[in-house]
DNA sequence: TGTATCTGTTAAGATTTTGTTAAGCCTGCT
DNA sequence: AGCAGGCTTAACAAAATCTTAACAGATACA
């Protein structure tokens, strides 16, 4: 078990997909339509993620990520955030009251797993230190890599940019960042370098799904 | 490494301090005594923040911080004011310019490192960037744009302009301005290459709403 | 209305960027 | 020292993008 995830969603048709998605991704859920049954649970209950949407009717979903943040017991509990629209104020605002992720609808659900994902490892609640995207499965510790299953050998470096985009998928990084990020801030060395372990990690992972993109004038990302 | 900073100050007694503490705070930095070269650095750098005298010789800070503000690939960079005076007057104007902080000498250095602290955490904590207008759907990040939720492929220049299209609607840009903005200052080409991305745009996006408007003799704009 | 100017579009050529290979260098190990 | 593995660079072919020129059509204005 990965953890238990409560999920506070008031159209049922996405509640259903987040709750299905996040089940066969192996966290157990639990899933209210309003913010005030979720309080209620909360009373008892921990959960170690809370997915809310933001368009609850009744209690407001500010109000309910600040009710679970100024409580003592709930503070450490992350919030994802799923909305329908992308508001920088807003996000900003809610970044401050102690939100820690957001999910703009439409959303795939890769990116939805993704994401918890990345909080749960982030905040460290499991130790799991794995990371599995698309039939791709890093362990961190072991400094392993399985796609589908099937052991897969990289060097530090491969090992390093895959990291890189497995931790941040759909995002395009420049091969400065890909250099600072994997290699350091006192790297001495030709951006074409990185195109060169970008070609042997391709190879590696067979391309799986072309997932790898170049973005001509800009860089790569990992399209999930 | 927590980032890198552009420090931009005359006074080098200053400029060493301020350079010390923040390299002290766990950042690097790189440091000019004018705005000219710091103008020349940010061609091929992109800080994450940049501190700025005002008092400076030659260019004037207000001139710098209007160009770094109305150039695409640099106006997100947050600008920290440091200055001799307090001046409401020109904090309010140079705020609207896009300053993001002040600084009044003298000054702590604690108080230096927790507004450079505060600043970037304000900033890197924003999500996904994306803008969404009309149907138009841009993931600044991933470096994606979908139409009506189908995907669309533009290429950088492409996906400059219609960024700066749609971060201000219904301005009327002269084609002078939009290569200043997307090309940069340093492009020597002529007008009418925008007339051709611009028409490669509205094919791709397929000309929804005829949203892209010729001003004849004026320039192009984007109309809600 | 007629002329001059401006815009839309296409295609070709120029330019830039990317994919890939191979060679040389360095490091760590035997 | 010799060897193996990994990293960086250089180099060239291939791909993608950009710029320009050209011309037809549209627009402004006397």
């Amino acid at each position: 078990m990965k953890g238990n995830i409560l999920i506070v969603e008031d159209d049922s048709q996405i509640g259903d997909l987040i709750e299905f998605t996040l089940n066969n991704a192996g966290y157990s859920t639990v899933k209210f339509d309003n913010a005030n049954d979720a309080l209620i649970y909360l009373n008892i209950n921990k959960p170690d993620l809370i997915v809310l949407d933001l368009m609850l009717p009744g209690l407001q979903g500010e109000d309910f990520i600040r009710f679970v943040k100024n409580k003592e017991d709930l503070k450490k509990i992350p919030i994802l955030i799923v909305t329908a629209k992308s508001h920088d104020d807003l996000f900003a605002k809610l970044l401050n009251e102690g939100a820690d992720d957001f999910l703009v609808k439409p959303f795939s659900i890769k990116v939805l797993v993704a994401k918890v994902n990345a909080i749960l490892r982030r905040i460290n609640k499991f130790p799991s230190n794995k990371i599995t995207v698309y039939g791709i499965e890093m362990d961190l510790e072991g400094f392993e890599v399985y796609v589908d299953g099937v052991p897969v050998e990289l060097t530090k470096t491969e090992f390093g940019i895959l990291r890189m985009f497995l931790e941040n998928p759909n995002k395009v990084f420049t091969r400065e960042e890909i250099l600072f990020k994997v290699w350091g801030d006192d790297a001495d060395i030709g951006d074409r370098t990185v195109d060169v372990h970008v070609s042997k990690l391709r190879k590696k992972l067979m391309d799986k799904g072309n997932s790898i993109k170049s973005i001509p004038r800009v860089g790569y990302k990992f399209k999930l």
